[in-house]
DNA sequence: CGCGATATTGATATAGATCAACTAATGTGG
DNA sequence: CCACATTAGTTGATCTATATCAATATCGCG
């Protein structure tokens, strides 16, 4: 099942067995993508969406300087570009960050799909908007919390985000997003970001290392990031590890 | 015509004649909202959506320390809490700035619509997604501008937004937000919005003073804030003015 | 007409950027 | 499989944009 960690652990909106048989229906077959691979480019017109199966993905637009501002980091069972299947044309660019598993959904088939399934039709939307949250979040992140905290934030988000989908062993996950990678997503320079990512782990929150994270005290290192998971819209069971 | 401004040049995305006559038949009559009145907050579970007629809302989330973050502007012709028919609750609060015009639309009374204008469905869906594409330049606004940048871009978005729905005359549009609104929209203290604005103002790009903002250099306005308006998805005359 | 909210300006403090050097991984072609 | 090149991570010194603190001015409203 390509599409089993879509949606998956969100509060009432799983798909019907029916309605996943017809959502695999439109999906062609896997794809491996190699990492650092540009997919999208702004402005680029789109006529099929991308499901990660497995692997990382993320969103940036890029400044006039050549920085790079991550948007959104994607991670297996998110359907990346979905935005594209309304907007026809996208407002920012998307490239693997590991090496990736996708299928595509061409989105003439997508259209026949939601006049069928109008009730999926409402899901698909639903897990575009929960990007649109992230958005949000990611937002306050920026505008409101110091290095530390936005650093923290991003790790429980991801924490839970990968929980979900059954990612997360021993406290631990693989993270394959580099210093910079994540001074992009917050904000900051790779090197202030190997500073706060010191100060994490001698506090005993959370360690990174060897693209893996290890998170030792959710809890502080929640309340250090103000993360409040329900966002996510996950259900009350795994809204707080 | 109370939904004249719902998606008003938005690129091959205009609404039917039937498809407008369908909507407006789901909503309220209109009712007058004061200003400075929180409508909705985090959480709340919600069973209609808010359709702004006149006047600015705001969503924002509130962090520790008590400090907001808004995460989105509203100005007339927007949908401003659609999010919550696809998610049900909301995760974050709304507020209006000035006092606004608003009519409802009753989530089940949307539904039928959708299923009965697959089409119609599909708009909605995309004005949605308007937001989540403004949110993403709201991040990368906070994430890669400094100070003049962010004031510039954020006053470029909305003089845009505005004078597609006929709200901008002889360059000037009204502007209910306080310098301390624009810092809470901005990541800034009132105290540098003041200075910020001071800067644009003796560089004659942009005026704003009691309550209204006079945009005098849109170019260099534009190219300081890094703003290009694709993402606002407009028809192209209305894309560069 | 007076009082709270908003705007303005100045002085000082600080978080994070920038610049620079070095180390440790990771990968690649011979 | 090694030698070298490239990328990623680490640490220190300095600089700067913006926060913070403080005082005054002005606006808008009851």
């Amino acid at each position: 099942m390509l599409t089993e960690n879509f949606l998956k652990g969100r509060r009432r909106r799983e798909l019907s067995a029916e309605e996943r048989q017809a959502l695999e229906s439109v999906l062609t077959p896997p794809v491996t993508l190699p990492k650092r691979r540009v997919v999208t480019v702004r402005g680029d017109v789109v006529s099929r969406s991308t499901f990660l199966i497995s692997g990382f993905m993320c969103r940036y637009m890029d400044g006039a300087d050549g920085q790079r501002q991550l948007v959104s980091v994607e991670t297996p069972g998110d359907f990346v570009d979905l935005h594209g299947y309304p907007l026809q044309r996208l407002d920012h660019d998307i490239a693997t960050i590991s090496e990736c598993q996708v299928a595509y959904a061409p989105h003439e088939k997508l259209t026949e799909l939601i006049e069928r399934f109008p009730h999926l039709g409402r899901l698909l939307w639903f897990s575009t908007l929960l990007d649109a949250a992230m958005h949000r979040e990611w937002i306050f992140r920026l505008g409101r919390l110091d290095a530390v905290g936005r650093v923290a934030h991003m790790l429980c988000e991801t924490y839970v985000r990968l929980d979900a989908v059954g990612l997360v062993e021993n406290q631990s996950f693989a993270w394959p997003l580099t210093q910079q990678d994540l001074g992009e997503a917050c904000g900051l320079t790779s090197v202030h970001v190997n500073r706060t990512l010191r100060v994490l782990r001698e506090a005993g929150m959370v360690d990174v290392a060897d693209r893996i994270v290890t998170v030792l005290d959710f809890g502080r290192l929640a309340s250090t990031g103000e993360f409040k998971p329900d966002y996510l819209y996950f259900n009350d069971e795994l809204r707080t590890p």
